[in-house]
DNA sequence: ACCAGCCACAACCACTCGTTGTGGAAGTAA
DNA sequence: TTACTTCCACAACGAGTGGTTGTGGCTGGT
């Protein structure tokens, strides 16, 4: 069974009648003929009712041509996907669990006619993101670029702040508690999987632990977030560090808890890069959606130096 | 662009190698090698990152992957949908407008996990219907043949009836009336055009006239709804009959009245026919849907004295 | 009866798409 | 480093798909 099959099928059902189809498709009638019969053969059934004066559905054929029509549309979108020039905005989003991953879903949640893609840059770090962007690979990525360091030619806007929580099993002598301050996490062990050096993630856990004397540990492979909610469930000494917004942990079989950081809150900045003048309509509305739904400073936050704040 | 291609692509992406691929496809390593090949350079994008062992998705091939599937899987469904054997239950509702497809739309609206197709048997009368129910051309038709007169090995289950009413122009007499008997309607003209001689409907309302002095014209060509309903509208004196579940006159621009006809209230009765000892759990369901929500058969109705009552 | 329109069959041919054989690049182990 | 393995791409070739033109049968209208 072959799309051109469909597509010929989709014509004579329309025109009702195999030269008519032949000539919108620019091939003889004899090809069309061959065409639908090869596609009768195939599904075993008759799709057109030949008569003396043209063709119409038969009873197969009605039922067939909704579907045929839906697969023409699902292949036209398919190419519209990745066609250079037209395609649908795309946004690096960094990781599916992660904060941005869940505004670009909001976002799209609450303006589905706008055609976005939410895609993984994998292996990289805020330069070659930004480059990425500059070249047209991805439209938008949401790094942790301090803003006034974009790269020229690249507009960057702090569009999402995410405050950390500590994750801890039942048995974590913390995990009782309404709140914790980042300096009283000094001393206990910290496990961030994952976290590759050179990444804007290892700078900024580099950055945090410096600045309270935590001893975090973000080397080590990385087994999966199933491995690592494993390990915190069981465990009474070992913590992770997520964003508030974070979807880890999902289905919720694991009895963790999120306490919250505070006084001062660390908070991840996620920083919206995108090619400067891009008028990109969807990136514009993401932009407004992300500035009115966005990153709610409040006091007692902590980012790195090296954040503008 | 091919389905084997999306298929392939599929494939690769899965396993991460071309030759598992190819393994999985019962092809070469080479083959599936050309296939994607071919597909980048139609797409004109880079849809896998060779490495030295194996292969990645690219950021275009990440996009792409999920409208591959759409498109395969809509493929899988066209062709579940006609061919014989596993195909979903199929019903003639003999018109999309009238009562049973509207029936059977509400039904699918409530049990949309049934997969069933309504479809139009043209040109034919109960008798042919009962064949096509025979042979397998559909599993269940809508028909008004009395019950006790199902040909072998078909079932009848009167499950629907559409009481009658008058469909009139502003202008016409009787457009203000509450209701109206089909007696009253002698003398007025009633027209009913594209019901052919030798079907059940022309039965229905021969019968019709001839039991209250009617005279019905059933005959003319019919230029389709939108001109009847425009006929109506300018008219007072023509008016026209449909079941009171009918679905003419959408969108309801024209101020035509529906007038329900009372001592006796004429209903058409829709007779399922289906296969003695069909066991298609969609059918069971169908027909339990209906003998709930079933023909309420008040008191004073007329049926044609060849309706079993 | 004849003609016109429509679809199917036959013969032919180009080109697609598969195969096998081979080579280059990159990681791995000695 | 060298040797070996793994993985993908290129080349040559052959079978078969899928196009073309030519023709014939059927049907409905004139």
């Amino acid at each position: 069974m072959d799309v051109e099959a469909l597509r010929t099928f989709a014509a004579v059902a329309e025109t009702g009648q195999f030269q008519a189809a032949a000539d919108e498709l620019g091939i003889s009638q004899q090809a069309v003929s061959k065409r639908i019969a090869a596609l009768e053969r195939h599904l075993e059934v008759t799709l057109l009712v030949r008569t003396s004066r043209g063709s119409r559905l038969s009873l197969d054929g009605q039922v067939f041509l909704p579907h045929a029509k839906k697969v023409l549309a699902a292949f036209e979108q398919a190419e519209q996907a990745v066609r250079p020039g037209s395609r649908p905005l795309r946004v690096d989003v960094l990781n599916r669990r992660i904060a941005p991953a869940q505004a670009v879903y909001r976002f799209y949640r609450s303006h589905p006619e706008m055609s976005l893609d939410a895609v993984t840059l994998s292996n990289e770090n805020a330069a070659q993101a930004a480059q990425a962007v500059l070249d047209g690979t991805v439209d938008a990525s949401f790094r942790a670029l301090p803003v006034d360091q974009a790269p020229a030619g690249i507009s960057a806007e702090r569009l999402l702040d995410a405050p950390l929580e500590l994750l801890v099993g039942p048995g974590h002598p913390l995990a009782d508690v309404p709140w914790v301050s980042p300096a009283d996490l000094a001393g206990h062990r910290i496990w961030i999987p994952g976290i590759r050096p050179g990444t804007e993630w290892a700078a900024f856990y580099q950055a945090l632990s410096e600045a309270f004397g935590l001893s975090i540990d973000a080397l080590g492979p990385n087994f999966g977030d199933e491995a690592l909610m494993d390990a915190l469930a069981d465990s009474a000494s070992l913590a992770t560090l997520v964003g508030s917004g974070d979807r880890y942990l999902w289905p919720q079989n694991h009895d963790l808890r999120r306490i919250p950081l505070r006084e001062p809150t660390p908070v991840y900045t996620h920083v919206l890069l995108s090619r400067t003048g891009d008028q990109h309509p969807v990136l514009t509305a993401l932009r407004d959606h992300l500035r009115t739904s966005g990153p709610r400073t409040p006091d007692g936050v902590w980012v790195p130096d090296w954040i503008d704040r």
